[in-house]
RNA sequence: GGGCUAUUAGCUCAGUUGGUUAGAGCGCUUCCUUGACAUGGAAGAGGUCAGUGGUUCGAAUCCACUAUAGCCCACCA
């Protein structure tokens, strides 16, 4: 083996071998299967930290349960990204001074095919670096031709059982891009605004003169006087006294002259701004709302760019809104109706994209109705069927999918699955009972033939021509392809082979942010058309922060970047550290100090089998099976190691089944370096028995490498190669994950909890000898006299090796309660004594130790009133009080050596 | 305003149904380049588990309140 360990050719290598090799790859059929599908990132997306965790722990399951023999699946694939998309190309066009309506739709969707096919592999390259064990094969986009089927179909299904409808709604609208946005891609800015408090007249009271208040008016305060025109009520909590003769009765709209009622409803606030609300049900989403609740009209006085139109009044129209504000504000003062102004903190809601001031307007927008999808989703949920993992985050998922609101899946982007909802131009004879209501006649359908043969069947007009549709010029929300995402990638609608066997998959792994948008609608979409949920378990981690708890961003400058991270110290320190240091219950904050755990980790891996290569060598016996050791005699460490790693097995096992992913790191870190080679490792070196010991350390080192390799695939896999573990050809990926030994192999080696526990004890006598010797600055150099009291007949043997991991020149036995005035330490293994022969200074010693007694009397004062208190003794687990009695007579015992020592130094 | 969560060593965090004198990594102190490894080894210092009260023989753990921080939703006419 080379001296180090070089992880870029390593890994580079082994990413090909596996790829190519088809390592990722099974076909459905036999064995248990294991899917995943992987939170498809944008296609414009670069990896982030955020991606680095999410992976790592899919491809940490899905190694585990392809080593455990699964029939595997991790799907790959990224979404469209409808919005973000279109925006890049956008900024590209502009860079050659075109905006995409030069270009037209056609020419400018086609373009952003083409920076796809250019651009859109970045992230799927990068995520091989991160070693993921993604099925290419069956790599996906949700916009390709199967999943852009199956969006049809769902749509057409959806219009058909009346969950899809066309209305109006009010929705944030970007008066610039000409869209409408998502809740979530509106950014709400503090603002400092204004509170204009505009007097409106009751009915039947008497008219002011100009300038002068009105006799009997109410007063409504607004921070939007220009939607004034759009009022059809002003509103009053029902339970406020001061305004409660006045519902029923009307008002006057100030300058429209119009007659608005007064209503009473619970969204007022008695407490804020004057307790009376002006309703503008087409311009506000509050006001919508009551709107709907008393069947009042909604005027729509903005066009799409945020100009007043006709009904905001003869004078305002073709205003912008700003322009209009100041107008109307001037005309209300100059009308007596302004009270005063004043001064105003609030938030207003900013397109992400332009920063454009987002307007709430009524337009006419498709809907998915959510409640009957919902229903059997929570039920699914509720029932114990799918799991939340940890399972606190159903409760969030309950509290959403009860408050549901339905669905806004029209986009105003030319980017995106187009709409399959068709109109007939209005030159085509569309046959008489299509006028009517002002409701234009729509046939939805999978493609425009279908929808040309309903036209037709419809208007009883078989002369239409595929010319004569017009198909719906807005696209669909980009999770409307997302929420079919495990059974679209899988083939439906088809019938595959791969749906049949890989429907529903096992894991869910995300972030907590998207649950609403992503998990909640997939879960709905996967029991409404697949009639079975799309997977058994969520598994929700925290989100990758900065080092000072701040959400990483590119624009901070605070992010790291996990290819300079996997470039400066392995896409295996990666993981592992990673790993490591998120646990799923709550975010993670990071800094790139944190992921030298993993790069020491990969060294000390490989320096580790530097030795058992170097030492089987020397040896001449290289690579001896497990299989020689039997019938031999075992020492005890050679024993301990061997039941150390029965436990990792096991515990490993158990961890991940409990997607414990944090945990599992640790335990496999525990076992590798601590048990292997702090313990074990340093007792080979002076084993009485080598072959036998390197044997040993052979067969527990080749279970600690499939037991790591999930985390760390490269390292692994490359060692597992460097020490002849595997042969050319085979992989690591598809050797057997380790479940501890049999019963019958312990039997035979003599393991026993007995066993492991004395050799623990052994070590914590040299601890013990190791810290007096530090605490009395005896030289590494000095060889010391060492006593032991044991009543242990089995530490003898180990007089030996005790005295190389001592450095004593003797190592004596004594039975126990021997009076010695040395000083000394008490251990599972016996009390230690260190023969110093006269090396301290009396003084500081003597004074150290009183301080020492006075501190172990705390306790055993405490310990004591514990023991007598009947209450303890008779409800505590025997153990214990086992133990806590020993403690008690251990510290006696220390309370009495150090008196001796005391008496010593006096 | 509604919902959720957190507060444990200087820092980042474990601590699984309540039960030893509360753990890990990093950092810090002291010592050690002995043939796997200084990206290492040995030893050590450092915590009244945010506060107050309650339940209990026993609380970091369960309950209530308080303080502080954070997240999500609704967002204020």
């Amino acid at each position: 083996m080379d001296k180090h360990y070089d992880a870029k050719a390593s890994e580079a290598k082994w990413y090909k071998f596996w790829e190519e090799g088809g390592c990722f790859h099974e076909e459905p059929g036999e064995g248990v299967p294991y899917s995943v599908v992987i939170p498809p990132p944008n296609v414009t997306g670069i990896l982030h930290m955020g991606h680095a965790l999410n992976q790592t722990i899919q491809d940490i399951l899905v190694r585990w349960r392809r080593m455990q023999g699964r029939n595997t699946l991790w799907l790959p694939g990224t979404d469209h990204a409808g919005i973000a998309t279109q925006n890049v190309v956008e900024k590209a066009l502009k860079k050659e001074g075109k905006r995409r309506q030069d270009l037209g739709r056609e020419a400018f969707v086609e373009r952003v095919w083409e920076w796809k096919k250019q651009y859109g592999g970045t992230i799927v390259h990068q995520q091989r670096m991160l070693g993921n064990s993604t099925d290419w094969s069956r790599e996906r986009f949700t916009f390709d031709e199967g999943c852009s089927k199956a969006v049809a179909k769902v749509f057409c299904q959806l219009f058909d059982e009346g969950l899809i409808y066309k209305g109006n709604y009010i929705v944030n609208w970007c008066p610039r891009c000409g869209t409408a946005l998502a809740n979530d891609e509106v950014e709400h800015e503090p603002n400092h605004g204004h509170f204009w408090y505009v007097r409106y007249p009751v009915v039947g009271s008497e008219k002011g003169v100009a300038g002068e208040p009105y006799k009997d008016y109410v007063m409504v305060a607004t921070t939007r006087p220009e939607t004034l025109p759009g009022d059809t009520a002003v509103a009053v909590n029902p339970k406020d006294d001061r305004y409660a003769h006045l519902v029923g009765k009307t008002v006057i709209l100030p300058l429209a002259g119009r007659e608005i009622p007064v209503i009473s409803d619970d969204y007022v606030d008695r407490e804020f701004g004057t307790g009376i609300v002006k309703i503008t049900p087409a311009h506000d989403p509050n006001d919508f709302l009551v709107g709907k609740r008393h069947g009042l009209a909604e005027i729509n006085i903005m066009t799409d760019d945020a100009h007043m139109n006709e009904l905001a009044g003869e004078k305002y129209c073709g205003m912008d809104r700003w322009e209009c504000r100041k107008a109307l504000v001037a005309d209300l003062e100059a009308g007596g109706y302004l009270d005063h102004i004043e001064d105003i903190d609030n938030q207003v809601g900013h397109c992400y994209r332009c920063h454009e001031t987002v307007e709430s307007r009524l337009s006419k927008q498709w809907f998915v109705k959510m409640k009957p999808l919902a229903e059997p989703a929570i039920a699914a949920v509720k029932s114990g069927e799918v799991k939340f993992v940890p399972e606190r985050w159903s409760k969030i998922y309950f509290n959403w999918m009860e408050n549901i609101q339905d669905w806004c899946i029209s986009r105003q982007l030319w980017w995106g699955h187009r709409i399959p909802a068709y109109t007939l131009r209005a030159n085509a004879g569309a046959g008489e009972d299509s006028k009517g209501k002002g409701d234009e006649l729509i046939f939805v359908a999978e493609t425009a033939e279908a929808a040309l043969e309903k036209a037709k069947a419809r208007t009883g007009n078989a002369a239409l021509a595929l010319a004569d549709l017009e198909q719906d010029p807005d696209v669909l929300d980009t999770w409307f392809s997302s929420w079919l995402w495990p059974f679209s990638t899988l083939g439906w609608p088809e019938k595959t082979k791969d749906l049949d066997y890989y429907y529903p998959t096992n894991d869910l792994v995300t972030a907590q942010d998207i649950i609403f948008f992503w998990v909640a609608r997939m879960m709905m979409a996967g029991i409404h058309f697949m009639k079975k949920p799309p997977f058994k378990n969520i598994v929700i981690h925290g989100i990758v922060r900065a080092a000072d708890g701040s959400k990483m961003s590119k624009s901070k400058g605070n992010s790291l970047d996990p290819l300079e991270l996997i470039d400066q110290y392995s896409a295996d320190a990666l993981r592992f550290s990673i790993a490591l240091i998120t646990s799923l219950e709550c975010d993670t904050k990071v800094n790139k100090e944190k992921f030298e755990i993993g790069r020491n980790f990969t060294t000390k891996i490989w320096n580790a089998a530097k030795f058992l290569e170097m030492q089987e060598a020397a040896l001449g016996e290289a690579g001896a099976d497990i299989r020689s050791t039997f019938g031999k005699p075992l020492s005890a460490d050679d024993r301990h190691i061997l039941w150390a790693c029965d436990l990792a097995c096991r515990k490993v096992n158990d961890i991940l089944e409990a997607y414990r992913i944090q945990d599992g790191a640790l335990a496999v870190y525990d076992f590798f370096w601590t048990q292997i080679c702090d313990g074990y490792v340093e007792y080979v070196k002076d084993s009485p028995n080598k072959a036998v010991s390197l044997a040993i350390l052979r067969d527990v080192f080749w279970k600690a490498l499939r037991l790591l390799h999930p985390y760390m695939p490269f390292v692994t896999e490359e060692v597992a190669h460097q020490l002849g573990f595997l042969r050319d050809g085979e992989t690591i990926m598809r050797a057997k994950f380790p479940t501890g030994y049999s019963g019958d192999d312990k039997k035979a080696w003599g393991l026993s909890q007995e066993v492991y526990d004395f050799v623990n004890a052994k070590r914590e006598a040299i601890t013990a000898i190791r810290a007096l010797r530090a605490e009395y600055k005896v030289p590494p150099a000095t060889w010391v006299k060492v006593t032991v009291a044991t009543g242990d007949e089995r530490a003898a043997v180990e007089a030996e090796s005790l005295k190389k991991a001592m450095r004593a020149e003797s190592v004596e036995f004594v039975p126990v309660g021997s009076d010695l005035a040395m000083p000394s330490k008490i251990t599972a293994f016996g009390t230690v004594y260190l023969s110093l022969e006269g090396l301290v200074d009396k003084a500081a010693e003597s004074k150290r130790i009183a301080g020492e007694i006075a501190k172990i009397s705390g306790f055993v004062k405490s310990a004591e009133a514990k023991l007598s208190n009947e209450n303890f003794v008779a409800h505590a687990p025997e153990a214990v009080v086992a133990e806590a009695r020993r403690k008690l007579a251990e510290n006696k015992e220390k309370i009495a050596q150090l008196e001796k020592l005391a008496k010593l130094f006096a």
